[in-house]
DNA sequence: AATCAGCTCAACCGCGAAAGG
DNA sequence: ACCTTTCGCGGTTGAGCTGAT
């Protein structure tokens, strides 16, 4: 059986919106609106076309001040912290960069920044392995600490995999990035008080419904764009002061500095690198997930993510 | 010049949520 | 309360483009 498609695919046309068809969306849409209901403007349009296909159409393309390419970093910026916070919610990572779609949002993340990221986050790994190697070469490490490395972690992925369904690559996805991008939500915590601890024992919060979900996690991000491409977020913070330096340039983040501002500090420069590799970890652990944040919160003071770390794996 | 591989992005697909009867 | 219709979203596809060989 299956669902019923929304219109019949073989009477309509498909493909390629000619500059006709574009012409005749636009006036129809700017002299009647959408009218509430696209499966029925196509026929009033004179267009032979599924409403479906209008409205992407018309949302992604015709839609006036849509803005096509040319992401700026602060953009960038703006979608691996949201990415980091949410996961791939594009179309509330879009509303948060006027002129953008949520499709181009998508697009620009699989296309570039992704591997922007993935690249990034291995030099990370790589730098924080070789700080690991001389400290243990040149003296004992902590007592009883394990050096983690990816050649090391990889067999104990794979273990996992089978309970697990995404694919080691989805996985790294969205957890680099958790990794390389503290989200609001982790630098934001004293700001955040909704954020509950995740103990792994205690019973899940019951997730509202998903349009409050969105707005819950939305909360992090108000004000409203405009305010934050204008150099502040939220509760008032430097924008630059949310991400990471690895796009900034170290210039910015004076080593060992408390760069996330007093009572921001939940993940100290000095710990970032551990606490990153431990965030990465428990994507791919979830079960020890509850020790490793305990852990964490103990010695880096760490919270543990809300959901969209590691979307991915959910 | 021809072929191939990789990339981009518009468009499609199918699902869940919301709305309405 | 249930069913149907429509909307909105995220994942995926594939045509067209570009650069390398």
């Amino acid at each position: 059986m299956g669902r019923a498609p929304c219109c019949d695919k073989t009477s309509v046309k498909r493909g390629p919106w000619s500059p006709e068809e574009d012409e005749l969306l636009r006036s129809y849409v700017h002299n009647h609106g959408t009218g509430g209901n696209w499966i029925a403007l196509p026929h009033k349009a004179g267009l032979n076309r599924c409403g479906k296909s209008c409205r992407l159409r018309w949302l992604n393309y015709l839609r006036p001040d849509i803005k096509h390419g040319g992401y700026t970093e602060q953009e960038d910026r703006i979608i691996c912290s949201l990415y980091n916070s949410i996961g791939s919610r594009w179309s509330i990572i879009a509303s948060k960069l006027p002129g953008r779609t949520d499709n181009d949002v998508k697009n620009y993340w699989n296309t570039k920044l992704k591997k922007k990221a993935i690249s990034m986050h291995h030099q990370q790994q790589q730098e924080y392995y070789h700080q690991q190697q001389q400290h243990s070469s040149g003296g004992r490490g902590r007592r009883g600490a394990a050096v983690v490395t990816p050649r090391a972690a990889a067999p104990r992925s794979q273990q996992c995999a089978s309970s697990m369904q995404p694919s080691p690559a989805s996985a790294s996805d969205a957890c680099s990035f958790g990794a390389m991008y503290p989200s609001p939500s982790t630098t934001l915590q004293a700001a955040a008080p909704v954020l509950a601890r995740y103990d792994g024992t205690a019973p899940a919060p019951v997730p509202p419904p998903r349009g409050q979900q969105q707005a819950s996690a939305l909360a992090e991000f108000s004000p409203a764009p405009a305010t934050a491409i204008s150099g502040t977020w939220a509760g008032g913070l430097p924008l630059d002061d949310m991400f990471l330096p690895e796009l900034l340039g170290d210039s910015e983040f004076p080593p060992g500095g408390d760069f996330f501002g007093t009572g921001f500090a939940p993940l100290l420069l000095q710990d970032r690198a551990a606490a990153s590799l431990q965030e990465l970890s428990a994507c791919y652990f979830p079960n020890a997930q509850a020790e490793m944040w305990a852990a964490a919160d103990h010695h880096l003071h760490v919270k543990a993510p809300q959901a969209g770390l590691c979307h991915s794996l959910t």
